[in-house]
RNA sequence: GCGGCGGUGGCGGAAUUAGGUAUACGCGAUGGAUUCAAAAUCCAUUGCUCGAAAGGGCAUGUGGGUUCGAUUCCCACCCGCCGCACCA
């Protein structure tokens, strides 16, 4: 009996696989097409290359390689492409350290997964691959800019931005943790700086509407990206200073409680602040506070239990509804990018005007009564953020807020004073980046012509070769004087190129088009190809990417289809989140030293029992931690599966054509268990793929198979009918397994049947063979288990009923007490209820 | 504070999707077979507890409820993880 050796058998099929070509899918119009076959598209978020491949990627990787290898099962055309998300800091700052230049440590990296993922055995469409970072797909990148400028969504403003000062550059919203910078951890300061932006703003409505357009995606990446949208409905209300003139017009979520709005607060940018204290007695302190507030960072300003701070700035507003002057305040709770950097505080109402009018000893007014006990006093139950009657708010005393809310907001509106509104948290994507390793963005600045656009015949704009990466507070790029200096476009005069480089994120927002048709010189893609293969069928990877590339990419998407190059809205119809593995506890990094490389997994057990193990650990969304012993385990089920089917290839013959069902008829005793076993598994793994992708225990239902198989086989061979159903055990085992471990199963597949276990259809459990004969009778007494016996299948109640009696142990607990309920549940149990 | 997810043996987890055998599968542990020996392999046992055994009692974060029967449904709470957060 030949010994499990996974190295051996691994790299057999890997050859086969890629002289064979076969994960290679034809696109429309090209040889071997077919229409015949639904379509799948597979996908998993393109990895970042840097050094080798991780446990992550293996996981993410192993889950996406199951699920393509089930749908070619059940007849499907699957599209499952790789590529490279290959710019990126990573690669600039070792450049910066060591002087090797990004492209070649990139390129290195690059080498290293694609030696690793076919190591790996994942079953990829090779002609497809891609790399963010060579001119032929950024040219598109490049190409998709210009079209969203052109098309009013991407402009260059100077603006209030997120600067890291470790790695010299501005970062999205998005990228900035707790005013953190998102890759370094350095605490990120604001700096007033031109830069160009995407309009995803405009799409905030229909990022939200279309989240009904996705067949699945997990609950709680919709909640993540929904609360980052930050839809609010509210109105928008004016006050006006009279003696400036100037309209402070406020975004509020409670217009009913404009009655006791008692003072107004401007953000310390506000634009209107210089001429409210320009002269005034205030002046002085308010530059003060405001120059105060600038040093502060982003994180300190937002931090928990902050005491309240601001000043007064000696002039007043009008409330319009009941025309009251209130004092008007700076303070830094008060944000200049949320609503419009100024609020109507309502203390009474309001937790943090509430703390404002403590410290300020400024009035605070009810206008809304809570409970009898709440409204007592003035002040008590007061700031009342709840519902109920009005009161000190004039011909509105009386309803209910609710109901005057409406009221109010028609009135402001027939005054011109304010109208119903609604606000979005979600800003524009920043996608300039003061960084070298990156696509260039394709304008140029001209003295005459001013921003021009470049002309798409002159793309791509290509990275020029340079000598020092290291950011200078501007783009490594301003130091290539020769690239930068340009000819206009507009009127040939001398011009200057811009020198930031693209966010990364935009390269990742539009690859899946891209492999759609990778080779096109044309054009990014054939709308013929994207109308065929979009969407994605099934997205798999981390959640870290819930809403960065995710809405990033749905934004793309429906900007693209505006324009008509794509026919989708969305990108991705389902959405699969892995979790995180970790080790003892942690999450996996260098600094802490445990990170888990794969390459020495598969060096020692093979890839089959690698990727077995991290479908296996746990459910795969959620997160698991590795452990050597669990993949051992694995190891020793993937060895037994080995050694079970080289016993009946030895013992029963060689290779028999089909599925391995063959003279299984008629089987009894431990053969026709074995058999049953054997559909059983069929249902539950089938089962498990459909539900979701419950891979732990699809696995477990194959190794429970074998169990059986083990527990039988010595009985069963030497008879003809029971080695037919080892056999068809044996060949079944591996077909389930093969979505998780490919090779092994191809190998036993082969040597069973001469098959392909690829080009097999997905086995059937047969239902006449589901069921038993008998069945195991659960017997309780008052709920409680007291035995089980062995039923017929077709006994009908009155037979259990008289079988459950029957049991001693039964007769025992019921004996001296009346049977007051007897509950039959058919092919289960019965329960009798005594007193 | 708001939103989401979760709490089951010594450990990872299963059963939760129509309420019906709690702990599948794996790890770890113990015993046995094989071996000169070890590794590997195979077999058996393994929630806690009382009992010689038959068998009993107790167990799914806590407290209630519905039910013949609740890990599953309802109410109230505790703890943990994740996301967002002075968002007006």
């Amino acid at each position: 009996m030949s010994a499990y050796e996974p190295e051996k058998i691994e790299a057999r099929w890997q050859k086969v696989w890629q002289d064979e070509k076969t994960w290679e899918v034809p696109n429309p119009g090209q040889p071997g097409f077919s229409d015949q076959k639904p379509k799948s598209y597979v996908l998993e978020m393109l990895p970042y290359p840097s050094g080798e491949p991780h446990v992550g990627h293996l996981k993410c990787y192993s889950v996406g390689d199951a699920i393509a290898h089930y749908r070619r099962r059940h007849g499907a055309e699957v599209i499952h492409p790789m590529g490279y998300d290959s710019f990126g800091l990573p690669a600039e700052n070792n450049a910066i350290k060591t002087g090797e230049p990004p492209r070649v440590a990139t390129e290195r990296s690059i080498e290293s997964f694609q030696h690793q993922f076919h190591r790996w055995g994942v079953s990829i469409d090779w002609s497809r691959e891609i790399a963010t970072h060579t001119p032929e797909y950024y040219r598109w990148t490049q190409w998709i800019f210009l079209k969203l400028f052109e098309h009013g969504l991407a402009y260059r403003v100077k603006a209030p931005v997120q600067w890291c000062p470790k790695d010299a550059t501005v970062l999205a919203n998005e990228q900035v943790v707790d005013g953190h910078c998102e890759r370094c951890g350095t605490l990120v300061v604001q700096r007033n700086l031109a830069q160009w932006f995407f309009k995803i703003t405009d799409y905030a409505d229909r990022l939200l509407e279309d989240f009904d357009l996705l067949e699945s995606w997990p609950d709680h990446v919709i909640t993540m990206q929904r609360n980052w949208i930050g839809r609010s409905e509210g109105a928008a209300v004016v006050f006006i200073s009279e003696e400036l003139g100037v309209e402070f017009p406020v975004f509020t979520t409670r217009p009913d409680t404009l009655f006791g709005a008692t003072f107004f607060v401007l953000a310390p940018e506000h634009p209107e602040l210089d001429a409210l204290i320009a002269g005034t007695e205030a002046e002085a302190e308010v530059r003060e506070y405001i120059n105060e507030v600038a040093r502060e960072s982003t994180a300190m300003r937002g931090a928990e239990d902050r005491p309240k701070t601001g000043v007064p700035l000696g002039r007043t507003v009008t409330n319009p509804v009941n025309g009251e002057q209130i004092p008007m305040y700076v303070a830094d709770y008060v944000l200049m990018d949320y609503g419009t950097g100024a609020v109507m505080a309502v203390p009474g109402h309001d937790s943090r005007d509430y703390e404002f009018a403590k410290t300020f000893d400024l009035p605070i007014r009810r206008v809304i009564e809570g409970s009898d006990e709440e409204s007592a006093k003035d002040d008590e139950g007061l700031p009342y953020p709840g519902d109920g009657p009005m009161t000190g708010s004039g011909r509105f005393d009386g309803s209910n807020n609710r109901e005057a809310y409406e009221e109010i907001v028609t009135w402001l509106r027939g005054e011109g004073r304010g109208k119903s509104t609604i606000n979005f948290r979600l800003r524009d994507w920043l996608v300039s980046r003061q960084r070298y390793w990156g696509a260039p963005i394709p304008m140029v600045y001209c003295d005459g012509c001013g921003i021009v656009p470049v002309p798409e015949d002159q793309l791509p704009i290509e990275l020029p070769e340079i000598k020092d990466y290291a950011p200078q507070g501007q783009s490594p790029l301003a130091a290539a004087e020769d690239w930068v200096a340009t000819e206009c476009p507009g009127c040939g005069g001398p011009a200057k190129r811009e020198t930031d480089t693209m966010d990364t994120f935009v390269d990742s927002s539009w690859y899946f088009l891209r492999y759609l048709d990778p080779g096109n010189v044309e054009a990014p893609w054939s709308r013929e190809a994207v109308d065929f293969w979009m969407p994605v069928d099934q997205y798999i990877g981390g959640v870290e990417h819930a809403i960065l590339h995710l809405m990033y990419a749905r934004f793309f998407t429906k900007a693209l289809a505006d324009m008509g190059y794509v026919g989708v809205q969305e990108p991705f119809a389902n959405l699969f989140a892995q979790g995180m593995i970790t080790r003892d506890g942690a999450k996996m990094s260098k600094s802490k030293g445990n990170t888990i490389s794969p390459s020495d997994y598969i060096d020692r057990y093979g890839a089959d029992t690698a990727r077995t193990y991290v479908c296996f650990m746990g459910p795969p969304e959620r997160g698991g931690d590795w452990t050597d012993e669990g993949v051992e385990g694995v190891h020793r089920f993937l060895s037994r599966l080995w050694r079970f089917a080289a016993e009946v290839e030895e013992k029963s013959g060689g290779a028999r054509k089909g599925d391995g069902s063959g003279g299984t008829g008629g089987a009894d005793g431990d053969a026709k268990v074995l058999l049953a076993k054997t559909n059983w598994a069929i249902e539950k793994v089938t089962r498990d793929f459909e539900r979701g992708f419950q891979f732990n225990t699809a696995v477990a239902a194959v190794m429970e198979l074998i169990n059986e198989a083990y527990r039988v086989k010595a009985d069963l061979f030497g008879d003809p009918t029971g080695e037919a159903c080892l056999r068809f055990a044996a060949v079944t085992a591996a077909s389930l397994i093969s979505p998780f471990a490919p090779h092994i199963a191809a190998e036993i597949v082969d040597r069973l049947t001469g098959l392909r276990v690829w080009e097999t259809e997905w086995p059937k459990p047969d239902p006449e063979m589901l069921g038993g004969d008998t069945y195991t009778l659960v017997i309780q007494v008052n709920g409680k288990l007291r035995d089980r016996v062995e039923v017929a299948t077709d006994a009908d109640s009155d037979e259990v009923l008289e079988l459950a009696k029957a049991s001693e142990n039964v007769g025992r607990m019921i004996a001296g007490k009346e049977v007051i309920k007897e509950i039959v549940v058919p092919g289960k149990l019965v329960n009798l209820v005594v007193r």
